[in-house]
DNA sequence: GGTCACTATGACAACGTTGTCTCCACCCGG
DNA sequence: CCGGGTGGAGACAACGTTGTCATAGTGACC
C-alpha cells in the first residue's frame, strides 16, 4: 500500500480511502491512485484489514466426516450457498470420523477466527468447545448432537425414519428383518438401531439380535454379514441398510446372490431409482439440513442470543420396488 | 494476550514465547502462563501472527464448478489430503460454471493471501491472474487449461479416452454412434468431441454431425436427444456420454426405452457396475488428478521456479457390459 | 573479585491496514 | 476583511502478534 502511495504521490491513508470507496477523495487523486494500484497489481490484505477493524474474518468452518462422500458434499454445497449469500467463504475439513482430528480442525478454525463453525461431530466430548463458544464463536452441530454440552443442533428424524422402514417391510409381509448399521459409536447409527427395535415392537416382530450387525461398513464386513444373515433356513427375508455407505456395499454384495431379500436404505443416493429393482429408501433432504444449519449459524453470528435450539428435520419413505417384494 | 500476561504477571513477549514453545522460559513461569491461558481460554490469533511474521497463511484455495458434484468432491478430498500433509487448510468455492464468479472467488482468495490456488476454470480469460501470479501466488489449473496465459495445468487424456471409446464400440460392430456432450464452451467437452471425430476417422466411420449433441445436460435435453437419435430407421446403435452428468441423465432417459443402445460413459461413477447392464466407462483417477495438482501447487509454494508444467493423466476403458452389446 | 558466558525476561518496533484527529485551503455571507 | 463551514488530505496510533535488542541476575572460572 505504501508503494502505491509513493507512486501516486499521496499518503497511504488516501490509498486506503480509495480502496474502501470512502467519499472525500478528489476524483483526480482517486484516478491516480487507481492507476498506481493497477500498475503495481496491488490487492489489499484482508488479514491486516480484519485485524485492524476488529471485524469478522468473513469465513466459516465446516467439518464433516469426509468431504468426498456424496452425502457430505451435498451438505457442503448447501452450506456454501448460504455462506455466499451472507458474503462468507467456507473452510472445509474432513474429520475422518476421528475425534482428535475433529478437535484439531475446530481449534485451528478458531485460531483463524472464523465467524462460526458447522460440525458433524466425530467424537462425543465437546468440552473443549466451551471456551471457544464463550469467546463468541458460534457452533452448530449437524446430523449428530454434541456429546456433553448443550449447543445448537440440526438433526434428521432417525428414529421415525427407521420405524417407518420396518413398518413398510412388515406391511409387505416380512417378519425376519435384518439391520446392517454403521459403528454404534455414531449417533445416527445408534439412533437408527433404536428405531429398528422400536419398529419391531410396534409391528409385533420379536427383536432378534442375531439379525443385527453394527460395524464400520467395509465390503468385507458387509459381504460376511450377507452370508450370515441371508442364508440358511432361518434367513432374513428383508434387510435395512443403516446409511448410504452400507447400502452401496450391500448392493454390491447382493449383486450375485441367488435370493435377493427385500431392502430399504436409510439415506437416498444417486441412481437408486435406476437399479434393478429400484431401491426403496428413507430419504431426507440433505440440502435442507445444510441450509437449516447454516441459517441457524448465521443468526448466531448476527447476535441471536436465544437458548440453544434443536431442529429435527422430517424424513420420508420413497417406495421404489426393492422394499415391496414379498418374503 | 495482554490479558494473559497481566494474569500471569509477565510480559506479553513471554506469553508469546510460551505459546510458541520457545526455549529460555523458566518452567515455573511457563506453567503460570499456561494456567492463565487455560483460565482465560486464550487462543492465539493466527491472522495477526501471519501478518507479523510475513509468513504464509497456511491456506490454499480450491475452486471447482460445484463442490456437490461427486466428481469434484472426490477431487476436493484428494486435494485436502495433500494439503493436510503440508499442514495447510482448504478454502473451497463453487464457480457454478460462471467465469465472473470464478474471478471473484480467485481474487478474494488472493486478498486472503492464500498460499496457492487450484482452479477448475470456468472461463477462458485469465489475464486477471497475471498480477496475482507475479505477486507470488501460484495457480494450478485442474481438468481444463488456462484460457489465455501459460500456467501449470493437470489434465486427463480426453482425446485418447474418447478415441478408445469409439474404437471399443466399433470393435463390437457399431457404425452409427451418437455422442452426447456438455456445452462446447467447456474444454473437456470440446476435447472429447474432437476425440469422437478422430475416433470415427480412425475406425473408418463417417462422422455424422446429426448424431452429435452438445449442450449443458438437463433431463429434458437428454430426453429429447434420446428420442431424436435413437429412434427411426437410421437410429444410432450406440451412444457415448460425454461426462458423468450426461451419463446419469442418459441412463434415466433410457430406463424405459424399448431398445437400449450400447453405451460408454466418459467418467466413471458410483454404482455404474451395479446397473443393468453394468455401464462401460472411460475411467480416470480423480484422486490422482487432485493429488497431482496439489503436489504441483505445493512444489511451487515451496519455491519451484521451473517453467510451467502440463501434466496429462492417462485414462482407461473399463468394459462392464453396456459397451459390449451388439448393434 | 572481576570477567565471562549464559539464562530469563522485557521494551520496542514492525507487519498492513483503518479510525481518529488535525490541518490547510478554499469559498461563502455579512 | 473576517469568521465559519467544508472538502481534501496527512500524521499517528492501534489491531494482536513476533523478531530484535537490551538488561538484569546467576554461577563458574582464573
Amino acid at each position: 500500500m505504501s508503494d502505491v502511495a509513493r507512486l501516486a504521490g499521496v499518503s497511504i491513508k488516501t490509498v486506503s480511502r480509495v480502496v474502501n470507496d470512502e467519499p472525500a477523495v478528489h476524483p483526480d487523486t482517486a484516478e491516480r491512485v487507481m492507476a498506481a494500484i493497477e500498475q503495481l497489481g496491488f490487492r489489499r490484505n484482508l488479514g491486516a484489514r480484519n485485524l485492524r477493524r476488529g471485524s469478522t474474518t468473513g469465513t466459516i468452518g465446516l467439518i464433516v466426516e469426509d468431504v468426498g462422500n456424496p452425502f457430505y458434499s451435498e451438505l457442503n454445497r448447501a452450506v456454501e450457498r448460504i455462506a455466499t449469500s451472507f458474503g462468507r467463504q467456507v473452510l472445509t475439513g474432513s474429520s475422518e470420523e476421528n475425534s482428535d482430528r475433529e478437535r484439531e480442525l475446530v481449534l485451528e478454525f478458531c485460531a483463524r477466527r472464523v465467524d462460526g463453525i458447522l460440525v458433524v461431530p466425530a467424537g462425543l466430548q465437546h468440552g473443549y468447545l466451551v471456551p471457544e463458544m464463550r469467546a463468541g464463536t458460534p457452533v452448530v452441530f449437524i446430523d449428530r448432537p454434541a456429546g456433553d454440552i448443550v449447543a445448537d443442533t440440526v438433526l434428521v428424524d432417525n428414529l421415525g425414519g427407521t420405524i417407518e422402514a420396518v413398518t413398510h417391510l412388515a406391511r409387505h409381509g416380512h417378519r425376519r428383518i435384518a439391520f446392517l448399521g454403521d459403528s454404534p459409536d455414531i449417533f445416527t447409527a445408534a439412533e437408527r438401531l433404536r428405531g429398528f427395535r422400536e419398529g419391531c415392537v410396534r409391528n409385533g416382530i420379536s427383536y432378534d439380535e442375531s439379525l443385527v450387525s453394527m460395524r464400520t461398513p467395509t465390503p468385507e464386513y458387509i459381504g460376511d454379514a450377507v452370508q450370515r444373515l441371508l442364508e440358511g433356513p432361518d434367513a432374513a427375508t428383508a434387510v435395512i441398510a443403516g446409511n448410504n455407505r452400507v447400502a452401496v456395499h450391500l448392493l454390491r454384495a447382493l449383486a450375485h446372490a441367488e435370493r435377493r431379500p427385500a431392502m430399504v436404505s436409510f439415506d437416498d443416493f444417486e441412481l437408486a431409482d435406476l437399479l434393478d429393482p429400484p431401491v426403496t429408501v428413507v430419504a431426507h433432504d440433505v440440502s435442507a439440513l445444510g441450509h437449516a444449519a447454516a441459517e441457524l449459524l448465521f443468526s448466531r453470528v448476527q447476535g441471536d442470543q436465544s437458548p440453544p435450539r434443536k431442529v429435527v428435520l422430517p424424513v420420508h419413505l420413497v417406495a421404489r420396488g426393492s422394499g415391496e417384494v414379498a418374503p
